[in-house]
DNA sequence: TCAATTCTGTAGTGGTCGCTAAATAATGTG
DNA sequence: CACATTATTTAGCGACCACTACAGAATTGA
């Protein structure tokens, strides 16, 4: 994947994990548009210039640190035993990151770049298309639980995954708006009430 | 409220109502920072200095423009009747606002200003309270219907109200991400599943 | 008609935006 | 050592940001 050059000339002077994980906490909390390069500059501790030879631009930043974000803060839907724990799970686990301490509140994905200028439009693209993934995938694990007789058949799957989707999403908002773990947990039992009986 | 000056001077050019409408479909659709004042020049046919003598600043009328939707576009819970069919008339009538079409998808309350630069910290407040009033208005709705025997007793209504809040939060990003009509209320009747019996 | 008042359009203000050319520093290779 | 290569630093690019001084235009009151 990474096309590892030979050592030559001088080498960096920072460690790429640690500069993205600034990065992404900048964006995370800030957003694509409330972030300026000034801001990571002093998130960093670089340079534009060393920023800009590593990565490239603001955009492919934001969308680097958007992936590392999903890869080490996303969840994913445990793939074996009954759906109905599987989405538990998944709700509980996201109350619990959403209101990790030491980290931003809410989720990088679920409420993000959801209104943007004309001209960073495309930047909104891939952040959108992340959460209809999450949707997709949700309604997958429902629509297989209906196959196998753990839901009744006739279940609107496609409804039911919006619904769960929009409570990881009200539960982002309300991260950030300042709900402790407590609260977020009491909504995630209280969604659960609408699985089907 | 508003103090009308005398009619001494050259009159305004321009109807201030129907100028106030273009700015908050410009911050509706694009949000505070994605709006700029070249932006709502050109959303009003207006230059700067008439924006600025007849509001004062963008953030100014930002907050104009925001409680303009709030009177405007903004849902209140039915106050009289079950509770149940407050609750569910409200996700629905949430469900058709959010995909009118002729206005931007969405909520300009539930999903503004979640991430912002440091420098526009303020303008934030103003959503999250109204966020927050909406929450505590569903809870107070929720206890009511406990008293009068509606919903059990030691029902979670704090949980129920920030279930209900996050589904309008989550009806919003999905509005903004494409979700037809038909597919908010759909969620929005999952989500009524979730009410105890 | 003249003066007072208020609004509009022109033409900017200083500041910040994302980004980069050019000089310098630090490494490997010969 | 010299040289090629790559990274960092300095300094600043043009474009846009929110905002406004100022002059002219349009109205009312005297």
């Amino acid at each position: 994947m990474e096309m590892r050059k030979p050592s030559r000339g001088r080498p960096r002077s920072f460690d790429e994990d640690a500069v993205l994980d600034a990065v992404m906490r900048a964006f995370w909390e800030h957003g694509y548009e409330g972030t300026s390069v000034a801001t990571l500059e002093a998130a960093t501790g670089l340079k534009a210039p060393s920023l800009y030879g590593a990565f490239g631009s603001k955009e492919v930043l934001y969308q680097t640190a958007l992936e590392r974000y999903a890869s080490e803060h996303g969840t994913v839907l445990r793939p074996d035993g009954p759906a109905r724990d599987a989405i538990s799970e998944f709700l509980y686990e996201a109350a619990d990151q959403f209101s990790e301490s030491g980290l931003p509140p809410g989720c990088m994905v679920s409420t993000a770049a959801l209104a943007l200028g004309t001209a960073q439009r495309g930047v909104a693209t891939r952040p959108a298309k992340m959460r209809s993934e999450t949707l997709a995938g949700i309604e997958q694990r429902l629509r297989t639980a209906v196959a196998e007789g753990e839901l009744p058949d006739g279940t609107d799957t496609g409804a039911l995954a919006r619904l769960f989707g929009a409570v990881i999403q009200g539960m982002s908002v309300q991260a950030i708006d300042g709900a402790t773990r407590q609260e977020l947990r009491g909504l995630a039992t209280a969604a659960m009430a609408a699985w089907p009986r």
